[in-house]
DNA sequence: GCCATTTAATTCAACCACTGAACAAATTGG
DNA sequence: CCAATTTGTTCAGTGGTTGAATTAAATGGC
């Protein structure tokens, strides 16, 4: 999980015991989410009907939840037949919003989402850091933090929490493990960020979470993409190749939080020799550095986000070496989505980070292998699609998740601004 | 998930909106748990420390529990030091019980495992059923839940529902789409049991669910195995090799509840071609039939669970052809097993079903691949085992899946036996 | 042997949040 | 312009938790 101040709540604590306030807690948190879910603005008799609740109580939870900030009435009332008319509710954009960042490999982003899931602010700091000490970045980091914070606040907004996406192994308390290609090694991050505003704790609520990129890139594409397939499994194709697995609409974390590594699945356990001491890893087959090599352009030593783009053109144009390259990369990637699907049961994969630009050319044969090895692929599909934010979701989903925290939990917030 | 009826409970609906006896329910369950977790029988008042409840709340609650033949006062209270003496509060072992079902390649089994855990009644009727028609073989199941039953209750156990347990797969309904070892294709368990005791609802509550082997059998391992290891891959390796998914103390099902196909992970790309359309799917070099051809007893045509203690002994006795069989099957089950574990981040691995005789020369090449090939391997260990039960741990996990609806939702129970 | 001490469990008035019904508000249609 | 209709609010009633006081049942010192 990875929070730095784990903040479990007052009420419904880790026992589950429910107590008198609970079932207010429990109810706003439900009205809120349904309110966030309907595709137009709900009333309140028609959340009643929905929820099961009285409309009198949903009345009350919603005056709650306006005066908190949360939601508003939307003004232009949804026509119907005879009767008064209603009141429709919408989700505030102007209350708390999240704060999204990302250390990667040749770019610092921030980004701010409010509770509508609207991307509000989107700053890039385009850099190679791979020279650059830890402490460094995290400063240009904190810069950039600041002024999008600056940016959302003129627009009104109040910053709940900010994410923070490494592409790396994070323990709890926000400790980079291991970041391989960032070359960080054990990195305390709320170490080297103490003191700024960023890891301020405000009345307990904790400033800032630390997570894997993958993981964070699997809730954006959550957030952002089509709804409906609650369970996925988002591969974010970076040097590296990580995944996000989300089950029933929630991130999958692991025991330890290191779930995802999908780079070092064996796809042929006699072939390449791989830097992790095992053989024939995924990473090895279909990482970037293996479908650059294989399309010829080895040793080019692109800016990391350009590689993409620049396969991606090189395949445009029909250049046979990429194309093969791409072809063997989906195919090794499709044998490991295979097995993951057999495991998992799984109805869609989303190709995203690195792989989002080359998913015109890396979908056939990851879908070739799909439909040959999954047991139950041919009485029930399995979808492959590009991720529908791209690069650097990770940041849209660090902030959007700060955002489904207060949904999913809103009386934190309410707490919080009284 | 695949339950016959889905009794979804009165309150607490789909909706998740937390309703005025909502309270009472969850907290019902709250203490129930926490009396089954305990590991000495808790007074009222350690469990309203424990709970954060007032003693007040839990006193009226453990009356209901009481009332409900759910709870009972452990006798022989504690000794502690000074003051008035604890009344320990137990699981009630008169009270309600679970039955759990199995169908298998070569025998019928039928269990009771009552609320505290205890298996109380275990019977099996051994018979090759593959020659036997999907019908006569629930004839037979009925007949032997029967005596199960009428057993139990002269223990003065009631049954509270009961769990099938078919190594194949289950949709939802109880549909068995497809039992290739049986033999069997779109059985309806259900339909062909109508009018058995078995199929009658008593009130509402499903009488009968039908579950794939291996989820049940995990569950089974999650309820006899150590404490501590609620996140682990339980693999049943049979003519088939099936996994139940346990993350964080639940079964994961899947999309559609067809999860836990580890058979079909590829190990090998290129490798052998298997009935399935794959390529080097694991079930071809760590299946039942690929070990037994290695050992050199191919066409054999063993029953199939002596096939396993038959290979043990052949192992025992140092046969060599039989010991490179199974150092081989360990390899390739742990090329899949890394994969797994490098994507979920589990700390346990347990080798159950026919594994589980064999897991004493299973276990080390599967571990010499997992500790090569999982990147956190090295500074967090996974384990390997053999499971609790054994073999035939589906119908008790079965058993227990029944009785853990119980302790997660007592409401059901009590407003069956009110 | 008795009483202060201590801890367990119950009782009871207060209170919080939901319920259900009655009522006020706001619009359509005849 | 009024009946019909639907939304949203008000208010007494109720279920279940809370917290303090009370009763219950032991130990241990004198």
């Amino acid at each position: 999980m990875a929070a730095l101040w784990q903040c479990q709540g007052v009420t419904n604590t880790s026992t589950g015991a429910v107590r008198q306030g609970s079932l207010r807690e429990l109810n706003l948190a439900v009205v809120l989410r349904r309110i966030a879910a309907a595709d137009r603005p709900p009333s309140r008799a028609e959340l009643a009907a929905a929820t099961g609740l009285t409309r009198a109580t949903v009345s009350a939870v919603v005056d709650d939840l306006i005066a908190g900030r949360l939601v508003a009435e939307a003004e232009p009332a949804p026509r119907t037949g005879a009767g008064r008319p209603a009141r429709g509710l919408v989700l505030a954009a102007d209350g708390p919003a999240g704060l999204g960042l990302e250390v990667n490999v040749d770019y610092l982003a921030a980004c701010v989402v409010d509770l509508t899931g609207a991307v509000r602010q989107h700053l890039v700091d385009r850099a190679d850091l791979r020279p650059v000490s830890p402490a460094d970045a995290l400063d240009r980091l904190a810069a950039l933090a600041a002024a999008a914070r600056a940016a959302a606040v003129r627009e009104g907004l109040t910053l709940a929490g900010a994410a923070l996406a490494v592409p790396g192994l994070v323990s709890d308390g926000g400790l980079v493990r291991l970041a391989p290609n960032l070359g960080w090694r054990d990195v305390d991050v709320p170490g080297l960020l103490a003191g700024r505003p960023l890891a301020e704790p405000v009345d307990g609520i904790p400033p800032l979470v630390v997570d894997n990129e993958a993981n964070l890139a699997a809730l954006g594409e959550l957030h952002a993409g089509p709804p409906g397939s609650a369970s996925f499994l988002h591969v974010s194709g970076e040097i590296g190749i990580g995944a996000g697995i989300v089950l029933d609409g929630v991130l999958y974390r692991g025991a330890r939080g290191w779930s995802g590594e999908l780079g070092h699945i064996p796809v042929d356990p006699r072939g390449r020799p791989c830097r992790c001491g095992g053989q024939g890893c995924l990473e090895r087959y279909a990482g970037q550095e293996a479908i650059l090599a294989a399309a010829g352009l080895a040793g080019a030593d692109l800016p990391a986000d350009t590689a993409a783009t620049r396969l991606a053109d090189l395949a445009e144009a029909g250049d046979p070496a990429t194309l093969t390259a791409l072809t063997d990369a989906g195919t090794a990637l499709g044998v490991a989505v295979a097995g993951v699907v057999n495991l998992l049961d799984l109805d869609t994969v989303v190709l995203g980070g690195g792989y989002a630009p080359l998913a015109r050319w890396l979908s056939p044969p990851v879908i070739a292998e799909v439909s040959r090895r999954v047991l139950t692929a041919a009485w029930s599909p399995v979808t492959v699609r590009p991720a529908a934010l791209g690069a650097q979701s990770a940041a849209v989903g660090g902030a959007a998740s700060v955002v489904r925290r207060i949904v999913d939990r809103p009386v934190g917030w309410l707490a919080r601004s009284s």
